[in-house]
Parts: C-alpha cells; sequence; structure tokens
RNA sequence: GCGUCGGUGGUAGAGUGGUCAAUUACAACAGACUGUAAAUCUGUCGCCUUCGGGCUACGAAGGUUCGAAUCCUUCCCGACGCA
C-alpha cells in the first residue's frame, strides 16, 4: 500500500514558508484531495501570546485554510520536542482522516526531524527540580556525575554543553542509563521542500521585517507579556525577538543595539537552521526569491 | 603654537624589553545537536605550509639592544588642557 503523503515546508526565517504553505493548502483543492491543512513547526509559535515577534500567521493570511499547533501552549512554561511530536502526529492522522493532505510548515528543524524521521524519545518528563539543582553544577563536575551513571552516553556527549548534560543525567537517573538513539520507520511519505534566500537579500528582508513587526507594537507585545508575569528571565530564554527586547526594556541596550542586535543574530539563526537542514539530502531547495512552480512537487 | 595623554589584528580593548602572531570580548566563517532547539554547545579566525615550521606584523621612518608592540628621536593623526 502506498504511505499518505505529507508536505514538508521548512527552511530559513524570513523566505515566506507561511505564505508558500497556504498557496500549496489551497492549490491542493482542485485535485482529488480536498486540499490541505497546515501544521505548524515553529518552536515559538506554539505558544500564546508569541505573535508579532514570532510572526505568527494572522487568520487572514490563512486564506481560510485550517491551521494547527499554533498557540498550544503556555510561554511561561517550556514546551518540548517529545509533546510536539505527539500532537503534530496526532493531528497528521486528523487531517488524513479527513481525506486532506498535512502541510507540516516551519523553521525548527528539529521538531521536523522528530516527526519525519521518527525519532523516539526517552520516556522521561522534565523534571524541573531537578534541572534547578543540577543547573547550579559546574559543567566538568556535571560530565563526572553522568559518566558514573552512564559511560556510553558521557563517551558521545557534547561534555562541554551544559543544557545536554543535565538531560542526559535526567534520563540516566530514571532509567538507570541513556538509551541508544532509536527511530521508527515513518508512516508517511514525505515531501519536502526547503526555501532559502541569497545571502544579501536574506539580510534585506530581515531588517525589513524587524522595522515592520516594531512597527506592528512588538514592544507593547512583549510589555503585555512581562505585565501578564511573564518574567524577563524566561523571554530572553525564548531567544531573539524576546530576548532582545527585553534587554532593552530593562534597560540593558539601547534601542538601537537592539535593532543592531536583532538583525546579526536572526541571520545567524538563519544560517544555524541551514547547517541543520543541510544534512538532510532529501530536501528540495528552492530560492524563494525567484518563482517557485510548485506543481512540479505536489 | 605650547603641554599632556593616546594611536595594537574586521571592531572594541589588554599587553608596556624576551615565554607575543600578540589575553579577552564582539563580529566573521565552519560545525554539533535525540524531551529547553529562536535554546545550548564546539572549532577556526595575519599570510604561506609537506603541519615540523616559515614569512610579514602593534600609526610612519630611523635609532638603542643579542633581542622592541614595549625604550629613544623625528614625523603624521586623534583627544583633552593652556594659549
Amino acid at each position: 500500500m502506498q504511505k499518505p503523503k505529507v508536505i514538508v515546508i521548512l527552511g530559513e526565517t524570513a523566505t515566506g514558508k507561511s505564505d508558500l504553505a497556504v498557496k500549496i493548502a489551497l492549490r491542493l483543492r482542485s485535485g482529488q484531495a480536498q486540499g490541505g491543512e497546515v501544521i505548524s513547526a515553529d518552536s515559538r509559535q506554539v505558544y500564546k501570546n508569541l505573535d508579532i515577534g514570532t510572526g505568527k500567521i494572522t487568520k487572514r493570511e490563512m486564506l481560510g485554510v485550517p491551521h494547527h499547533l499554533l498557540d498550544v501552549a503556555n510561554p511561561k512554561k517550556v514546551f518540548t520536542v517529545a509533546e510536539y511530536k505527539k500532537l503534530a502526529e496526532t493531528k497528521i492522522k486528523e487531517i488524513i482522516a479527513r481525506g486532506k493532505i498535512p502541510i507540516i510548515c516551519g523553521g525548527t528543524g528539529f521538531y521536523i526531524d522528530a516527526i519525519t524521521k521518527g525519532i523516539v524519545f526517552p520516556e522521561v518528563p522534565p523534571n524541573l527540580k531537578l534541572r534547578k539543582t543540577l543547573e547550579k553544577k559546574p559543567t566538568q563536575e556535571l560530565f563526572k556525575i553522568l559518566k558514573q551513571l552512564d559511560k556510553t552516553r558521557a563517551k558521545n556527549i557534547d561534555a562541554k554543553n551544559k543544557v545536554r548534560l543535565v538531560r542526559a543525567i535526567e534520563i540516566a537517573k530514571t532509567l538507570g542509563k541513556v538509551p541508544a538513539i532509536a527511530q521508527t520507520v515513518p508512516e508517511y511519505e514525505f515531501i519536502k521542500i526547503g526555501l532559502f534566500l541569497p545571502e544579501k537579500l536574506l539580510k534585506e528582508k530581515i531588517s525589513k521585517r524587524l522595522l515592520s513587526r516594531i512597527k506592528k507594537g512588538m514592544l507593547t507585545e512583549v510589555k503585555k507579556l512581562h505585565k501578564a508575569g511573564l518574567s524577563w528571565k524566561r523571554m530572553e530564554e525564548l531567544g531573539l525577538e524576546y530576548r532582545f527586547m527585553a534587554l532593552y526594556l530593562q534597560n540593558k541596550i539601547t534601542k538601537q543595539k537592539m535593532v543592531e542586535k536583532l538583525n546579526s543574530e536572526i541571520y545567524r539563526y538563519a544560517k544555524r537552521q541551514m547547517t541543520w537542514f543541510k544534512r538532510d539530502k532529501e530536501i528540495k531547495w528552492f530560492d524563494a526569491s525567484k518563482k517557485i512552480d510548485y506543481n512540479k512537487f505536489i
């Protein structure tokens, strides 16, 4: 039996993924399929009220195409890949059951791989208390602890990466050791479409988009979030727009510095996304500044 | 015009006779990533290299010295002070 098709639209930030997803969803209506529905794969758009800063698609822009996994989490709490995977897989099934084609769209490579590569996460939910105590310890010590718990994982882990060490210890403490990497065979045929922009255009797009976000009231959004109880610390953890706006609103940097920093940081983020995506040879790449003939791949 | 302080690698900014191609931070470039992923982390970062090393460098030109980014002289540039 042929596997059901799932379209994946990924790529650098600011390349117009959301628009393309909607376009494709609408285009699919004409065929035997009854159209498409979009599942976001964006680790920040899952949070409620992080709208302008994340460039979340608006109701209007959706043009009637259903969108999923937007606004499903409380920004005060950390949402994780594993949760994402569960939710997304359910959505995929539901959409297919409706006779439609799921379109996964987003720039979070890890989220996309979790689904398309069937990554199996160890059944160990985050233990906030444990993490808190572990985080206080120096990295070297954490590495020693992990070594005692699980030699194998210690061998492969990035010994200087605190976040990873903490998670590994967390798993090893409850499971006895960190299970070997496991992947399941995907139940779907994923069609991966990658969007990129040449450096110069990307930079232009990023800075233009940043200005327009500021104009749209991105700072007000952040002030509101903070008033609603979202700590500056959490805001900084959220990264990019939220991190630097938080720094600015705390008077730690000037507004000009904030804009400067954001322009370069967002560009660097785009490059980090590309390092991730480059490894995936299944992706068909398209220059977003040129007209894309999406009939070819759907 | 006189005086003082300063001019260091893409930037900021240490170094003040040898261990200095030069601490560090930022930028730049490359990469990792398995329940925080817009996060987190790593490597490279003057030029050449057979990876041993070689060459050119700390405003410019001279000089002192076995040896100078570091000391001296002159010049150029900047900041401040006095005129």
